[in-house]
DNA sequence: AAGTGGTCTAGACCACATA
DNA sequence: ATGTGGTCTAGACCACTTC
């Protein structure tokens, strides 16, 4: 039998303690992969919460693929789906979830002026300042990207204060990107960059163009990369 | 002023019918960008409806990533962004909503066993049957992409009925996909694809591998495809 | 006919932002 | 202090599924 506890105390939403009990609960396989949850006014009498409240951390589960509806039917338990999507995640947090150990080399880390085409993306004039962040990214040792990143200069922290990951310091000066946009084009490595990543001319390169922003909708970065394309897959969920 | 028609009769959901009222209004600029919105509790007055309703509806815009919300202070109208994020549409809506004429010639379409690799993927036996549909496809007569797909013959309407479109074939006989995985990489062309995408041998491929499932997590199709490089860019949205 | 999810209302209190 | 979004309740009716 499922039993969902309410804290009352806490300072957390109901809703989302509700969630997080149910997931919990489905996680351990109390309720089995195609079982149907109990109905909706169960679950509220089992919660003491109201429909609403209920619909609402049901819905959250929903959204996570957990769970899905079936008019007149019942709310039932998804099968499996391993990974929830990894959006918007920096390389060395992409790293560190694949548990390697991240590394870098950095290629260039000053104030400048955007070209033409940066300030057109970042919509900034051409005087203005931005972060030219040039990197090459390494995992376990071995070459794997290279970065070259353009963010406008006044979202960042000064720039002997960033490390190696430019999330993070977005991160500390309250500037998390939270939307984005990105471009994945298959190519070929020009000479410099197959010696920075130690593979031949002409092997395959993932280029990848990506522009974020604040949830407002304030452009922070523009970033292109160039992925070994013998080592690096590029994996996105779809819905 | 804002205005929002709710018509009475309609038997579409109050929500949607004010969610698409206040769309309309921002995409025709009558709210500008960076902008609030009316409050919550002024819309209610101007639509008649409930406080629950008004964020139902508004609730959705801001998934769209037309609206962010900021508490305490209000609801605004994002800065523009391009497309809302083709999430899981097939090669032939892709080339519709690019605006080109799809095309399609047919390299296999018959049924078989999967292979292990497939059996793997897919879920199933190797004993059990599968469609296997091969094609070229072509965007504005010329060769973009080559796909092969393998479905569970099972959700399948008989191939004779297959059209050019996959997805729409899934959605005539009610399995349309509702989640999907995607890997993506850049590799290079063998002979047999050079040829069949008219490019020359080693040059740039974006492959792509996608598995689709249904609402309920069941598996229906594999497909691996290879995107002419220097034609295409895979374009996702990142949150 | 009974049970389920889908929608909707009219209130209420809270935490946060702005002035 | 006022207004905003964030959460929550206790009901109600509808459409759909299942028996």
């Amino acid at each position: 039998m499922i039993d969902v506890s309410a804290e009352k105390g806490s300072s957390t939403p109901l809703y989302i303690q509700i969630a997080n009990s149910l997931r919990r609960q489905i996680n351990e396989g109390r309720i089995a992969t195609g079982d149907a949850l109990p109905s909706e006014r169960d679950l509220c009498e089992l919660t003491g919460a109201s429909r609403v409240t209920i619909r609402k951390a049901v819905g959250q589960l929903i959204e996570e693929g957990l769970l899905f509806r079936k008019q007149g039917s019942g709310t039932f338990v998804s099968q499996r789906i391993e990974v929830p999507g990894t959006y918007l995640s920096g390389f060395s947090d992409d790293a560190h979830a694949r548990g390697q150990e991240p590394g870098c080399i950095w290629l260039m880390k000053n104030y400048a002026n955007p070209t033409v085409e940066e300030a057109a993306v970042l919509k900034v004039p051409t005087t203005s300042k931005v972060a030219r962040l040039g990197r090459v990214r390494l995992s376990e040792g071995e070459p794997l990207a290279i970065e070259h990143a353009i963010v406008v200069a006044s979202l960042l922290p000064p720039i002997e204060e960033i490390g190696d990951s430019l999330y993070a310091a977005l991160e500390k000066s309250g500037n998390r990107p939270a939307l984005g946009h990105q471009k994945v084009r298959a190519s070929l490595a020009t000479p410099t960059e197959a010696g920075l990543l130690s593979i031949g001319e002409n092997s395959e390169i993932l280029r990848i163009e990506r522009v974020t922003r604040l949830a407002d909708g304030t452009i922070i970065e523009f970033t292109r990369s160039a992925y070994r394309g013998d080592r690096y897959d590029f994996v996105t969920e779809l819905r």
